[in-house]
RNA sequence: GGCGCCGUACCCAAGUGGUAAGGGAGAGGUCUGCAAAACCUUUAUGCAUCGGUUCGAAUCCGAUCGGCGCCUCCA
């Protein structure tokens, strides 16, 4: 039974689709603007922890919007002197190549908001003529005090808005300060414009996000996510206007991320602590050790990213490594010890179990660690035998399924003829007691990057 | 000012009423010609502080201290 904490309710609640098969999720995406940074990345990361796990019990259709019309971008196109198309193209690519060098899967369904006008204008004109939308110089605002309900997921009550809130008033000229844009008009004849029955403009952030998911996903979502900046004021609009034009409950479940820290600290771009995952590539970490590392603190808590946490991340998938490939490479007999094969359901089922219980990741690796360190025992016993490692092989590729953190194995065990020599002749030496060759042979294959091993069962070898 | 999250060993981090998972690091040991590898063992009478509830609390309640976030574009 699959728990997840509903920022509605604020409470873990059980989850079953609404249809009892495919789960329809929405995740926020990127705004195109720039490379999406080290933060961002925590946020997909565990989305698509939460994708990997709901797929496994159910079909699932998951739509992710682009937004490639915004004021940044409008902003920076009109300074580079390109259109938006050319100048966010870029950085869409961009996003789907650290997504990828990261092993987030991509959604089922991918909706650029630039493609998505016509269900935007829809939206404004349902809400226009239901009263929930008013014109005000030539754009079109959301009037919030229409929508009671509004504040219920971010429990900000309206007194408290109205303080809060700072007022544009020289730009807008809104009901109440509160009110948000729909539809915006044209302040500068540079900025890109779409035609609507209520003038020319282009969209609010906020309504892209409804357009777009209830588009794909129906009326009722049953998962939305983003971060939890998001929660205010981004997803109490998308409510406010999704439910003001349907009367139905948006979404069932909205599920957000915490922020990642750096250093302790709020990542900025001031602060010098602001990295991009090329940032991070550039410095020489790998993207599984910065996978890992995203993995390894649950979605609803703040993740304090450092360089030492990287390090230990990639000790960590060292274990994981090192443990494959002793498994990998003993030399064990047929058959099956039931010690082994008990220890191994009983990590299976602690790690489904930790997954189910709102993704608690840390949890699901301390299993497989837990595992590892049974197993070592056995084998160094040499007493695991062939059908433990068949089925424990099996399920490590379950564990990379799920959380994608499973360091690849084929270049640990290829062989090289080469190295095969080269060790050969230090053996060799060594059994001729001159380790001075031994030694410089050893040094030699260090420097090629490759690691030798003296075990009991011979001489074992892999790259670093 | 309002709303919310968090504070567990040297570091990261599970555990939300039954007596402290896991990873890293350190220290011992095994193996080895040696070892930098690997493996094993070990490291919190204690869970920010103080008080309360309870047979029993890291877990519940209250207060205090400290950190972070949102309330404005933001993952």
């Amino acid at each position: 039974m699959l728990r997840l904490t509903n920022t509605l309710t604020g409470e873990q609640e059980p989850f079953v689709p609404q249809d009892k098969q495919t789960v329809r999720m929405y995740t926020c995406g990127p705004t195109v603007y720039d490379f999406v940074h080290i933060g961002n990345l925590r946020t997909y990361v565990f989305e698509d922890i939460l994708r990997r796990h709901l797929a496994s019990k159910w079909t699932i259709k998951h739509v992710m919007n682009i937004t490639d019309i915004d004021d940044k971008i409008i902003k920076r196109s009109i300074e580079t002197g390109k259109d938006i198309k050319s100048y966010s193209a870029p950085y869409s690519a961009a996003f789907f190549e650290d997504c990828e060098k990261l092993k987030i899967q991509k959604p089922e369904i991918i909706t650029p908001a630039t493609e998505h006008i016509p269900e935007m204008i829809d939206l404004i004109n349902r809400l226009l003529e239901s009263g929930y939308a008013y014109r005000e110089g030539d754009s079109i605002y959301y009037r919030i005090s229409r929508f009671p309900n509004y504040g219920r997921l971010s429990k900000l009550d309206r007194r408290e808005l109205k303080i809060g809130a700072r007022i544009d008033a020289d730009e807008y000229e809104k009901e109440e300060p509160r009110d948000f844009v729909l539809w915006k008009a044209p302040k500068d004849p540079r900025e890109p414009r779409w035609e609507a029955p209520f003038g020319e403009g282009r969209p609010g952030w906020h309504l892209e996000c409804s357009a777009m998911a209830m588009k794909h996903l129906g009326e009722t979502l049953d998962i939305h996510c983003g971060g939890v900046d998001n929660i205010f004021p981004h997803h109490e609009n998308e409510i406010a206007q999704s439910e003001a034009a349907t009367g139905r409950p948006f979404v069932r479940f909205w599920i957000h991320g915490e922020h990642l820290l750096v250093e302790g600290e709020k990542m900025a771009k001031s602060k010098g602590n602001f990295f991009t995952l090329r940032d991070l590539l550039e410095k020489g970490y790998e993207p599984l050790e910065i996978r890992y590392l995203l993995v390894s603190v649950r979605y609803r808590k703040q993740l304090n990213f450092t360089f030492d946490g990287l390090r230990e991340a990639r000790a960590a998938l060292d274990r994981i490594k090192e443990f494959l490939f002793r498994l990998t490479t003993a030399k064990v007999k047929a058959g099956s010890n039931p010690k082994v094969a008990s220890a191994l359901s009983r990590a299976r089922e602690e790690f489904e179990a930790a997954l189910d219980d709102d993704l608690n990741t840390s949890a699901a690796l301390a299993a497989v660690f837990v595992l590892i360190g049974e197993c070592n025992i056995v084998l160094s016993a040499g007493e695991l035998q062939e059908d433990n490692r068949a089925e424990i092989l099996k399920w490590f590729k379950v564990i990379d399924q799920r959380l994608a953190i499973i360091p690849p194995m084929e270049q640990l065990v290829q062989s090289d003829q080469e190295v095969e020599a080269l060790i050969a002749r230090r053996n060799e030496a060594r059994r001729n007691r001159d380790f001075a060759t031994s030694d410089r042979i050893r040094q030699e294959l260090l420097d090629r990057g490759v690691l030798i091993e003296d075990t009991r069962e011979g001489t074992r070898w892999r790259r670093k």
